[in-house]
DNA sequence: ACCTTTGGCAGTGTCG
DNA sequence: CGACACTGCCAA
C-alpha cells in the first residue's frame, strides 16, 4: 500500500492514498504500542496488566500494551510500554524498538510506500503592528495569502475588513484551497506561517476536517541542509532571507512590502491589491527557486528511499536513516534497541579525521590530488563495522582500534550500506542508458544523488548518542581505519615513487608533487590493485570496498594553512582544465558569510589574479595600494563593510561571564524590540570604535554613516590578505600595508614597498 | 517531536 | 605580552 499522508491521533491511524484511478481516499487503521524483547525472557515476566497482547515472532517476543493511565498524585501521565521497557531494562533485560510509535509501527509492518503530494507554495502577510513572537503566538490577523502551484497557477485572498468575521472568511476561503493539496511549502514556515495559522484557525474555531491532513515542509530548512554541500561563495550564507536567496539564485529579489508597513498598506485602499500581488509573486519565487535548486524534488526522493513522509522533521539524518534501517529490519527479522528520550547523555567525544599540515609554501605547481570514493561508508562495509557484528573472537581486525569483528555475516548497517551503494549503482546504470537531459534522466540523476546522501548520513547517525544506532567502538573504528588508510597510502607513494612528495592530506585526500600524470595514475592503479587488496586481506575482511581515484591536478596551488588553498586546475577526472575554469577555493575568507564585503572582494580580485597566471608580486602590489585606498576614504555603503554572523543556540544560554561576543547584545536588544531570534538567526553589525576593548558595534540597521576604517582594513580586510599573499609570495615584505591607523609608531618613509626580503 | 560527526582556523575578550 | 576559553564557520 502507498499514502501521500498519515498521521496518528492517540492508537487511531488516518491515512490519506490516491488509489488506481488518482482519487484521494481515507483509511483508518488501529494500532497499539508494541515492543519487541528477546525470545529468551521467560514468558510469565509478561503476565502484567500493562501487557495486552504477546506473540512470537523470530527470536523476539512482541509486546502490545495498553496507552497508559493518568497518575493523580504526580500529576503526569505514564505511558505503560515506556514504564515496562524501563523496568526490563533496570532487571537487565533487553528491549528492542520500544520508542517507534503507533503509526511508525504501522508503515513499517505493512510496508507503506510514499506516494508524491500535490505541493503547494504559500505565503502570508500578518498585522505588522503585532510584534514577531506575538504573531507566532497567534496575536496578529492574517491580512492575505497566497497559494502557487508547480506551473505557477494562483490564487490568493484578502482581508475584506479589521473584524474577527472577516479573518474568518479568509481563514476558510484558505483551508478550502489548501484541500487541493497535500503538501504546504513554505520560507520559514516551521517558525512563522505554520504556527500564525494553526493559531488564528484554532482562535477563529474556523472549520477544518482534519488540521493534521497535511504535510508542511519549510524550504529554509530544505535548502539549508543541501545547499552546505554546493554553496559556492560566502555571499551564499551572509543570509537565509527570502530576498536575499532569491537574489542570488534568480538575480531579482522580493517585491518586497516591507513587513513593518504590510498593516499600512493594507489599510490604504489604493495600496491593498498591491499587498497582495506582492505576496503572490514573494509565493511565486519559492517555486521558482525550486525550479532552480530541486532541493525539494531531492527531498522527495530521499523520502521515498527511506519511506519517510516528506515533511519538515524528515530533513534530519536520524529521522531518515532511522526509518530506513527499521525497514530494513523488518524485512530481515532483526530488531533494533529502544531509545527512549534521555535529557542528558554522557559526553562521548571520538577520535576523528587525520588532516595533514601543508608542507609548502608558495606557489606550488603541478599538484596532483587522489581521494578514496566514499571512504567512511567504504571502510564500514570492508571492516564489517556494525554492532551487530563486534566479536571478541571475530577474525577482522580494525588497526586503528583493535576492534575485533565477525567477518562471516554481514552486519546490519553493512547490509543497509551494500543495499544504498548497490541502489545508487543501479539507478546510476539507469541514468547512463537513457537520454541526456530528459526527465528520466535527471529523475536517475535524484536517486543516485538520494541514495549516496543517505550512505554517506550512516557515519554521522552511527556517531550521535541521540540515534539508537549509536557505537562509538564502530564509529570510531571508521574515522581511524580511515586515519590508518590514509597513512598506508602516503607510505606507498614514498615506496612507489621515490622522487614524489606528499604536501597535504585531509580525511581521505592526498596531494602530491613531484611526478607526472601518469606516474601519478599508475600509483593509483597500484594502490587499488595491489595495496588495498593486501591490507583488507591482512586485517582479515572478508570484501574490499576500498578504493582510491586520480580526482585532479593542480597546475597551481597556494595554501595558508589546513583546509585553506586555492589552486587552479591542470586537469579533473581527466579532462583538461579550460584556460578560463575557475580556480577552486577551500575554507578562504571569500568562502565563509562571517567576513565583511570588502574583505571577500580583495581576496576575490587576488584569485583572479591568480588565476589568469600572475606570478609577480607588484602585478598584486598594485592592486592592494589601489584597494586599500578605497577602503581608507572611500564613501563605502553599508552592505560592504558590515559583518554578519549567526546565532547559534538560544540568548539565554550564552556563558554569562563577561561580555557577551557583540552580535549577541545585539540579538538581545533585538529580541527585546520584539524581533525573531533563534538559533540560525543572523546578525547584522557594524564596527564604530574597533580600537578600545570590547570594541564597538552597532545594529546594522542603526547605520547612521559612522564606522571604523582603520579596524576595517587593519583587522577584517589587509590580514586574511596579508595571509594569502604572503603564502603566495613568502619572500615579499607586505607589512607596508599593515597599519592604516595614525600613531607614532607608524612612519610611511620607513615603509619601503620593494624593500628588503622578509625572513 | 526530542539533535549527523570531528578537525581546524581565526577573531574577541579575559586573566595573570 | 601570551595563554586560554568562547564563538562561528568551514573542510571532510
Amino acid at each position: 500500500m502507498k499514502i501521500v499522508r498519515a498521521w496518528q491521533t492517540k492508537n487511531t491511524i488516518s491515512a490519506l492514498y490516491f488509489d488506481d484511478k488518482g482519487t484521494l481516499r481515507l483509511k483508518m487503521a488501529t494500532g497499539k504500542p508494541v515492543a519487541f524483547f528477546d525470545d529468551v525472557v521467560p514468558k510469565d515476566r509478561f503476565l502484567d496488566q500493562r501487557v495486552v497482547g504477546l506473540e512470537k515472532t523470530g527470536r523476539y517476543w512482541r509486546a502490545t500494551f495498553s496507552s497508559g493511565h493518568w497518575d493523580k498524585g504526580r500529576r503526569e501521565f505514564v505511558d505503560h510500554r515506556e514504564q515496562f521497557c524501563r523496568e526490563m531494562v533496570s532487571q537487565g533485560f533487553a528491549t528492542y524498538e520500544g520508542d517507534v510509535s503507533v503509526l511508525k509501527r504501522w508503515m513499517i509492518d505493512n510496508n507503506i510506500q510514499i506516494q508524491r503530494p500535490r505541493r503547494v507554495y504559500l505565503d502570508i502577510e500578518t498585522d505588522s503592528r503585532v510584534p514577531f513572537v506575538d504573531a507566532i503566538a497567534g496575536h496578529a490577523r492574517v491580512l492575505c495569502w497566497a497559494l502557487v502551484g508547480p506551473s505557477g497557477e494562483h490564487v490568493s485572498g484578502v482581508l475584506k475588513e479589521d473584524s474577527d468575521e472577516a479573518e474568518y472568511q479568509l481563514l476558510e476561503s484558505l483551508v478550502h484551497h489548501l484541500e487541493e493539496y497535500d503538501q504546504i511549502v513554505g520560507w520559514n514556515s516551521d517558525m512563522f506561517d505554520k504556527p500564525v495559522i494553526l493559531a488564528r484557525i484554532d482562535h477563529l474555531k474556523v472549520p477544518v476536517k482534519d488540521i493534521r491532513r497535511w504535510l508542511w515542509l519549510d524550504q529554509l530548512q530544505a535548502y539549508k541542509r543541501y545547499n552546505i554541500s554546493s554553496a559556492e561563495s560566502g555571499e551564499d550564507k551572509v543570509s537565509f532571507k527570502l530576498d536575499h536567496v532569491a537574489t542570488m539564485l534568480l538575480g531579482e529579489g522580493k517585491h518586497d512590502v516591507d513587513a513593518s508597513q504590510s498593516y499600512r498598506y493594507w489599510q490604504d485602499p489604493t495600496l491593498r491589491s498591491t499587498l497582495v500581488k506582492y505576496c503572490v509573486q514573494d509565493t511565486d519565487l519559492l517555486r521558482r527557486i525550486e525550479e532552480k535548486t530541486g532541493y525539494l524534488e531531492l527531498h522527495q526522493t530521499v523520502c521515498e528511499a527511506c519511506g519517510v513522509q516528506p515533511d519538515s522533521a524528515s530533513l534530519k539524518p536520524t529521522v531518515f536513516v532511522d526509518m530506513f534501517m527499521l525497514r530494513l529490519g523488518q524485512a530481515n527479522g532483526i530488531r533494533f534497541p529502544t531509545k527512549f528520550y534521555a535529557d542528558e547523555l554522557e559526553s562521548t567525544k571520538y577520535t576523528g579525521a587525520f588532516v595533514m599540515q601543508p608542507t609548502e609554501t608558495g606557489i606550488i605547481e603541478n599538484v596532483h590530488v587522489c581521494d578514496f570514493a566514499s571512504l567512511y561508508p567504504s571502510v564500514m562495509i570492508a571492516w564489517n563495522l556494525s554492532p551487530d557484528a563486534k566479536s571478541p573472537t571475530g577474525t577482522c581486525t580494525s588497526p586503528g582500534t583493535g576492534l575485533r569483528t565477525d567477518a562471516t555475516k554481514p552486519g546490519v548497517i553493512c547490509t543497509a550500506l551494500q543495499a544504498l551503494l548497490d541502489l545508487r549503482a543501479h539507478w546510476n546504470n539507469v541514468r547512463a542508458s537513457v537520454a541526456p537531459g530528459t526527465p528520466e534522466s535527471k529523475d536517475a540523476e535524484r536517486r543516485t544523488n538520494a541514495y549516496k546522501m543517505v550512505a554517506n548520513s550512516f557515519y554521522g547517525v552511527v556517531g550521535t548518542p541521540y540515534s539508537r544506532y549509536y557505537d562509538r567502538d564502530v564509529v570510531e573504528s571508521t574515522t581511524l581505519n580511515g586515519q590508518w588508510l590514509l597513512k598506508q597510502t602516503v607510505l606507498f607513494a614514498r615506496q612507489v615513487m621515490p622522487a614524489s612528495k606528499t604536501i597535504y592530506g585531509d580525511t581521505d585526500s592526498l596531494f602530491v608533487t613531484g611526478v607526472s600524470v601518469e606516474e601519478f595514475d599508475a600509483f593509483v592503479k597500484r594502490c587499488n590493485d595491489e595495496l588495498y587488496p593486501r591490507l583488507t586481506a591482512e586485517a582479515g575482511c572478508s570484501i574490499n570496498k576500498i578504493k582510491l581515484a586520480y580526482e585532479k591536478a593542480f597546475s597551481r596551488l597556494v595554501f595558508t594553512a589546513a583546509k585553506r588553498y586555492v589552486g587552479k586546475y591542470l586537469h579533473y577526472k581527466g579532462k583538461p582544465a579550460r584556460p578560463d575554469s575557475k580556480p577552486e577555493i577551500k575554507g578562504l575568507e571569500i568562502k565563509r558569510g562571517d567576513t565583511s564585503r570588502l574583505a571577500r572582494k580583495l581576496q576575490g580580485d587576488i584569485i583572479q589574479l591568480f588565476g589568469d597566471g600572475h606570478s609577480q608580486a607588484d602585478k598584486y602590489v598594485e592592486l592592494v595600494k589601489t584597494f586599500r585606498d578605497h577602503v581608507l576614504t572611500d564613501e563605502l555603503p553599508l552592505e560592504v563593510i558590515q559583518i554578519t554572523k549567526g546565532i547559534s543556540r538560544p540568548l539565554e544560554e550564552y556563558k554569562s561571564s563577561g561580555n557577551a561576543p557583540v552580535h549577541v547584545q545585539i540579538a538581545r536588544s533585538q529580541l527585546a524590540k520584539g524581533l525573531q531570534i533563534t538559533a540560525g538567526t543572523k546578525i547584522n553589525y557594524v564596527v564604530i570604535d574597533g580600537s578600545c576593548s570590547p570594541l564597538v558595534a552597532i545594529d546594522a540597521a542603526e547605520f547612521t554613516g559612522e564606522f571604523d576604517r582603520h579596524y576595517l582594513w587593519e583587522t577584517m580586510v589587509w590580514p586574511p590578505n596579508l595571509r594569502l599573499l604572503a603564502a603566495m609570495f613568502p619572500r615579499f615584505d607586505w607589512n607596508y600595508f599593515d597599519h592604516s591607523r595614525p600613531s607614532k609608531k607608524w612612519n610611511p618613509s620607513q615603509g619601503d614597498l620593494f624593500g628588503p626580503i622578509a625572513k
